[in-house]
DNA sequence: CGTATCTATTGACAAATATGAATGGAACTG
DNA sequence: CAGTTCCATTCATATTTGTCAATAGATACG
């Protein structure tokens, strides 16, 4: 699973001298790294990634069976891609009938966009 | 009851009316998407992402000596993360005498940041 | 009703990952 | 030189991940 994240005190250094001049504390808290972490990690698949792509590009909802042919992956592949995606809050889904469909949800990807910047 | 989803041809829907109009493909090219899939996978563990933030946020370089303590993580897990971040491109180091200074390579978190906006 | 279709889930497995102890290697110190 | 310190690497192990076959669940259709 992700590591644990327990920030702790600065260390001395052995011989009184300094390695370096900086001392340096990370200031996202723990919650906001885990949470960019997780979108991360949902997005570090090819697959999945490009399945964000298809959805964003398309700017709609679009059919699971729209997707599978896609990719050389079964169909119970491609659904468990997508549910990762969805329990990261990446994307979301609507049933209509016998079709799922799915759909960006922009809120995650900024999130972490905004991060990197 | 076999389920011989053969995953290349697009499955017509049972009743001859489509499931959705679009015929959506990936436009993200192969290499590109494996690209981001590896920056984004690198940045998926809360102990890198929180590594890239003291980094970044120091706007320098920092000595290895100083990001061990911060973390509740040996010293040889925290070097097996700092490699990951360095093969993906994400971080460079430079030896000086017996220590080892990070720095973040801003390119490949833009190339990321770019692609998500 | 029964059957077919679409999607999600379960079970099983190999591969990848995260972790730390132990070790290696390089460079400084006395 | 011998001892010490910092960092990386190797080895081992437990956990997680990606994958598919099989199945389940839901819904549409005749």
């Amino acid at each position: 699973m992700s590591s644990e994240l327990t920030l702790t005190p600065k260390q001395k250094s052995p011989n009184g001298e300094p390695c370096c001049e900086p001392v340096v504390y990370p200031d996202v808290e723990r919650a906001e790294a885990e949470r960019m972490a997780e979108i991360a990690k949902a997005l570090g698949d090819p697959i999945r990634l490009t399945l964000i792509d298809v959805l964003r590009k398309h700017a709609g909802k679009v059919c699971v069976c729209e997707l599978v042919p896609l990719f050389d992956v079964s169909q119970s592949t491609l659904s468990h891609h997508l549910k990762k995606l969805r329990v990261a809050g990446i994307v979301d889904s609507e049933r209509q009938g016998l079709w799922a469909y799915y759909y960006v949800n922009p809120e995650a990807l900024e999130e972490l966009s905004a991060w990197l910047s």
